[in-house]
DNA sequence: CCACCATGATGTTGCGCATTATCGAACCGG
DNA sequence: CCGGTTCGATAATGCGCAACATCATGGTGG
C-alpha cells in the first residue's frame, strides 16, 4: 500500500480543503490578522482544524526564502571544532553559544568541510565562501587569518569574534580583560609579600598574550618591581627546563606567573623535584584557567568566562542581524575571575 | 561611504556581469555540465572569476526551495546539544560526526532552536519542521518521541538515528552492540569463577537496557547461573542504598553487574564503607563506560565506540543522500571493547 | 437611492535557485 | 546548397510562502 512518496501538505492544499485562498491560510498560520487585516474566529478555527487534520507544517526553506533570514548562525574554527585534546577548550564557548542561540531562536550552521587540502582551513574555498549560508557568524580559534577576515567584512558579512584580533578597520569582538586578570595575580603575589616575581610568558605571540603582558606591565609599574633577570620565553608544548627553573630561583624568585597553565602546572613538578616546597618557599600562579580534571593542587589563576563569552558573543550578532540601521562595531571585554588557589602563599624570605 | 545594507550577489547579477544567463551561471557553479549540457571551460572560469569578485556564495535556502542539496547535515538532539554535565556523554559522538562531515564534504546544522516551551524538544514546535533546512539529519539523544519519527520518516525526511529505536516501520540507525558486550562481561566475571552474580539493571527502560538484559539472559543461560533474588532494579540518580546492597550480599552475590557506571562507581564506594575489598572478596563491573576523568580504579566495564558510531551515522546518510534510488534501511551494530579494569578479581569464596 | 465605510477576504508578485524544453549558430557530408 | 548534428547556450516555469494591493459585499447615514 505504498504510495507514491507522499508530498508534504503545503498551504494551498489547506486552502482548497477549507475553501479559503492560499493568502488567508498564510494570515492564520501565522496569527498575523490584526486591525487591519481581519479574519473572523470562526473562519480561523477551521483552518486551523483543516491544518491539523492534514499533519500540516510550515515549510521552513519557502519561508525563509520569502522573508529573507535564514535564522541560522554560522560557527567557524580555524580548527576542528571538536578535538580530542582540545576538548576542554572549545567546549565551554559552544555551551553559551548553544544557549544563546537557542534562547534567541536560532539554529547553529557549523563549519566543517571549510577545510582545505592542506589540511588548514579557510573560509574562501575556491573562491567561494561558505559562511553565506548563515544570517552571520561567530568565529573562533586561535589562527585568524587577518586577510580572510578584513575580505569579508568588506563583504558586508556580518560576524562576531571571540577574542580579540588586532584587524585593520572595525570589527565586532568579545574577549577576556587578560590585562586586568593578569594584574589581580600580581597584585595578589604582592599582597603576600613578593618582590621577586619571576614571569614566563608565552614564546608564541598572539593578542591574548599581548593584553597579559601589557597587565604585567602595568602592574610592574605600578608596584616598582625589578624584573631584572626574572623574564622567560616560554614554548606551551616544551615547558621551561630545570636549569631555566634553578637560574630563576638563584636570581631570587620567590614567585612564579606563568601564560599558560600547562606550563604553571610543569613547573609545579619541576620545584617539587628540586625539593622547594609550594606555596611554603615559593609561589606560582598562572594567567589562565587550569583544566578542570588535573589532579593536584588547585593552582592560582584567573578564570576565563567561556560560557559567558559565547553567549555575549551570538548575542551582539544577533542584535547586528536584526536592527535595520549597520550597528557600530564593539569590543566587548568580559571580566575573569580570580582564583586564590593553593599554590601561592606569603613569602617567607625577607629581602 | 557607507550604503545601503548591501544585498548578497546572486545568480542574476553574475550573469549579467559576466555576459551570461542565470542558468548557465547555475550550471557552472553547480558543475553540472556534462555531454548533454555543454559549458566551454573559458566560460566557466569567465563565470567563476566574476562569482569570485563578487563574493558570492549559494543561497541554500533557494536552493533547497529549488529541490537542490545543501550539503547540509541536521545534527538533532532530544536533550542541550552542550549540557554541561553530559560533557563526556555527547563529546564522543560529535567529534565522530564532525570527522566524518569534513571528511564528505559537509557542513553540520546543529538544531538548537527546536526547544518548546516546555524545555523539552521536539521536532515539530507549533507545527513548524526546522529539520528541512537540512538534507538529512542524524539524531542523537535518549528521549526519542517516536511519533515524530514515523512522521518525519513518512515525510520522505532522511535521517539516521544513533542508538537503536523500536520504531513501527523501518529507520537507519547506528548502535553499539550491547548484548554482545554485556555478554562478554559475563564471561569475564564466571572465567574468574563467580558464580553468583547480582544484575543491577536499570529502572527507566528504553532500548539500550533492554538489550543489556538480553545480553544478560543469554549468558545466564549459556553459564546455567542462579541469579534468585540477585536482581535488582536501579535509578541512575539514586543508585542502590546501602541496605540492598547488604541483601545482595548477604543473597551471596560475590560479583556485581550494573548497567550504569554511575551506579558502579557508587556501589565502590558503598563496599568500601562496609569493609569489602573490591577486588579482593568481590568484584564491581559497568555495562558502559566509565567517564574519563574520574579518580580511582578503573571500573571493568566496555567502552562504547561512540566516535565511530558518529562517523558511520553521518556515512550511512550521506550514503543515502547521494543515492538515486530509495536505499533500504540499514541497522548497524557496533561492537564494544571489553576493559578487564581493576574491579574484578577471582572469586575467593569456594561455594 | 446613492455615497461611504468597515468587514472579510482574494489575486498577484517575487524571494533565488534548479530544471525543462528549446533555440540559434556553426560545422559537415553529400 | 541543404538536412542533419553537435555545440553553446537560454527563456520560462515552479518550489512554498509572505507581502502588497485590491476587491466584493452589506450596512448606514444623508
Amino acid at each position: 500500500m505504498k504510495d507514491a512518496p507522499r508530498r508534504r501538505p503545503r498551504q494551498s492544499d489547506i486552502a482548497k480543503l477549507a475553501g479559503v485562498s492560499q493568502t488567508t491560510v498564510s494570515i492564520v498560520i501565522n496569527g498575523r490578522h490584526s486591525d487591519s487585516i481581519r479574519i473572523p474566529p470562526e473562519t480561523r478555527r477551521h483552518v486551523f482544524e483543516v491544518a491539523r487534520s492534514l499533519g500540516y507544517t510550515i515549510d521552513p526553506v519557502a519561508r525563509s526564502l520569502a522573508g529573507g533570514m535564514n535564522h541560522l548562525i554560522g560557527v567557524y574554527t580555524f580548527e576542528s571544532l571538536f578535538p580530542m585534546d582540545h576538548h576542554d577548550f572549545y567546549y565551554p564557548f559552544l555551551v553559551g553559544i548553544e544557549a544563546a542561540a537557542e534562547a534567541l531562536g536560532y539554529d547553529l550552521l557549523m563549519f566543517t568541510s571549510a577545510t582545505g587540502s592542506d589540511g588548514g582551513r579557510s573560509i574562501y574555498r575556491e573562491g567561494v565562501n561558505r559562511l553565506g549560508l548563515a544570517d552571520g557568524c561567530v568565529m573562533l580559534g586561535k589562527e585568524t587569518n587577518r586577510d580572510d577576515l578584513v575580505r569579508l567584512r568588506d563583504e558586508g558579512f556580518r560576524f562576531v569574534l571571540i577574542g580579540r584580533r588586532d584587524v585593520p578597520g572595525p570589527v565586532t569582538y568579545v574577549t577576556a580583560d587578560y590585562a586586568n586578570a593578569t594584574g589581580k595575580v600580581v597584585d595578589h603575589l604582592v599582597g603576600l609579600g613578593h618582590e621577586r616575581i619571576a614571569y614566563l610568558t608565552a614564546a608564541d605571540p598572539g593578542e591574548p598574550s599581548a593584553d597579559r603582558d601589557a597587565g604585567f606591565l602595568a602592574a610592574q609599574t605600578r608596584h616598582g618591581l625589578d624584573t631584572d633577570g626574572l623574564v622567560l620565553s616560554v614554548r606551551k608544548e616544551e615547558g621551561p627546563s630545570a636549569e631555566e627553573v634553578r637560574r630563576l630561583l638563584a636570581a631570587g624568585a620567590t614567585a612564579f606567573i606563568a601564560h599558560e597553565s600547562v606550563v604553571a602546572l610543569r613547573l609545579l613538578d619541576l620545584l617539587a623535584g628540586m625539593g622547594v616546597d609550594v606555596p611554603g618557599e615559593c609561589s606560582v600562579a598562572a594567567l589562565s584557567d587550569a583544566p578542570d580534571a588535573v589532579p593536584g593542587p588547585e593552582l592560582t589563576c584567573f578564570r576565563i568566562p567561556r560560557r559567558e563569552m559565547g553567549m555575549r558573543a551570538v548575542e551582539l550578532l544577533v542584535q547586528q542581524l536584526e536592527s535595520e540601521e549597520e550597528v557600530e562595531p564593539r569590543a566587548v571585554e568580559l571580566p575573569c575571575t580570580f582564583v586564590a588557589g593553593q599554590t601561592s602563599g606569603s613569602n617567607r624570605k625577607e629581602s
